[in-house]
DNA sequence: TGAACACATGAACAATAATTCATATGTTCA
DNA sequence: TGAACATATGAATTATTGTTCATGTGTTCA
């Protein structure tokens, strides 16, 4: 009744390695902070946040000027500033009624670039 | 007929920093690049793959094993590794009916570094 | 050789997410 | 105040993706 062998019902195969999945088991960081960690990545995983991201790396700049930039509409890149502003990877200020985005994070930066390094790497 | 204001079937408004959106534009990488790198984080924004990642960072392990500590099927586990393969994320061995998987990249580490200090900065 | 095993994979299904469309909110200015 | 504008947002639609199920492939060993 420990969990050395009843796993049968989520996997077919005998355990191989029972030391190797103990000790990696124990050193697998919470759940919850994997499933924020996948969170993350998965608002960098589109597009179109992307090219908002990167845009934003040269300049502030208001709703409108990221979508002519980006040539989509308003309502498009209105909802996915939302969904990054959610994460905490831009921030907004308003002046009047224009409202400018700009980065507000310092690691994004360096991911992008590791992100490059890897796709660049033949 | 320039590129001045013929923006209004992608956005309603009028362009209100024409000389951010050019130079911005100007910077952008490439549309290509920029999608590939989309699609490498859209490869981390899944649990499973982060978990198998994660255990991958602390031993080469077979199939059934992942399975095993992650408590999935052994099919759910060989598709996502399909997926980690083909971004050229992990690597294999095969020793007898056994596969083995480890890590095949230096940037991971970092990304993930990255990621989590976002993600446990308040 | 053939049974057993570890793993891979195609198809189907379920869940999630991106864009569009219509419209609402909040600000400016005449 | 009310018209015009920049932005936000809810609902619907379409597209994408993860898991399961059934089965195929490749290896070992009796």
């Amino acid at each position: 009744m420990t969990s050395n062998s009843s796993h049968k019902d989520s996997c077919s195969c005998n355990v191989i390695h029972q030391d190797r999945v103990d000790r990696v088991k124990s050193k697998m960081p919470n759940e919850e902070k994997l499933y924020d960690l996948a969170d993350l990545f998965k608002v960098f995983g589109d597009t179109t946040r992307i090219k908002i991201i990167c845009a934003l790396f040269e300049a502030e700049m208001c709703v409108c000027d990221i979508a002519v930039t980006l040539g989509m509409s308003q309502s498009a890149i209105s909802h996915q500033l939302r969904v990054l502003k959610s994460a905490r990877l831009v921030k907004y200020r308003r002046d009047g009624k224009i409202v400018y985005y700009s980065l507000d994070d310092e690691h994004v930066k360096n991911i992008f670039d590791q992100g490059f390094s890897h796709i660049s790497h033949i």
